[in-house]
Formats: structure tokens, sequence, C-alpha cells
DNA sequence: ACATTGACGGAAA
DNA sequence: ATTTCCGCCAATG
């Protein structure tokens, strides 16, 4: 019963461990925990956290495979999404990072095993 | 029950 | 490099 809340704290924890003034992907995500799950399951279980969890989920270092800030209209304001990354240290041009696979963390390669 | 949408991603054209 | 199409799975109309 309730596969999703499993899903979601896989989810959530993963985005937790990510370092400061590192970002990661959905997809990323995903694979990590199994591609059984896609990446669109990432972004629904981002869009209940904000909801029914609480601000220990920094959202704001998980953008798209492109290094777009596409969920930042999901966070209070939309600029900031951008601010927090940019207080992390990270540049951010019109919603994109920049050297993204710079400040890539992926979960497969850091937390491999 | 069917169609569209979405914090996505990868392959193909 | 850009656009188009398909797979993914739950939510919503």
């Amino acid at each position: 019963m309730k596969n999703h809340e499993d899903f979601f704290q896989n989810v959530y924890d993963v985005v937790r461990l990510i370092p400061k003034g590192r970002v990661t992907s959905y997809g990323a995500i995903a694979k990590y925990l199994g591609t059984a799950r896609s990446s669109r399951m990432v972004g629904w279980a981002m869009n209940a956290a904000h909801s029914s969890r609480q601000n220990d989920v920094p959202a704001h270092r998980v953008v798209n495979r492109n290094g777009e800030l596409t969920g930042k209209h999901h966070f209070s304001t939309p600029f900031l999404m951008k601010e927090l990354l940019e207080k992390e240290g990270i540049k951010v041009v019109k919603d994109k990072i920049k050297n993204f696979n710079k400040h890539f963390w992926d979960p497969m390669k850091e937390l491999e095993l």
C-alpha cells in the first residue's frame, strides 16, 4: 500500500544528500532509485514536497537535464530558486545554470554503492 | 473511459 | 544546435 510514500521518502533522502553548491537532475535521481519510476515521478514527488514536507528538502538543487530551472514557478517566488543557487556559488543566467556539468552531482557516482 | 498535461529524458530527424 | 516524437506514470478535465 502507498508505494508512493516510500518513493517520495527516497527522493527526499537523495535530495537532502546533495552537497551545497552542487546540483542534480530529476533523471539522475530516478535512475539512482531505479528506472522503474521515471523522471516525471521525481518531479511529482518534488511537487508534493513543498506541501507535505517542510523546507528540509533543497528542491532548488534539482533541475532538469538541460540545467534549466524548470521548477522555479513552484517556489514561493519565481526568483527564489535562482537566488538560493547563486547564494551557493552557482551562476544562473536566464533560468539556466552556468557550467552545469561542473556543478552536476550524480548520485550514481558520488553515492555509488 | 478517453484526452491532455506535467518540477522529465533520450533518441531521432 | 534545434525541433519533433515517443516512453514514462499519475493527476486532472
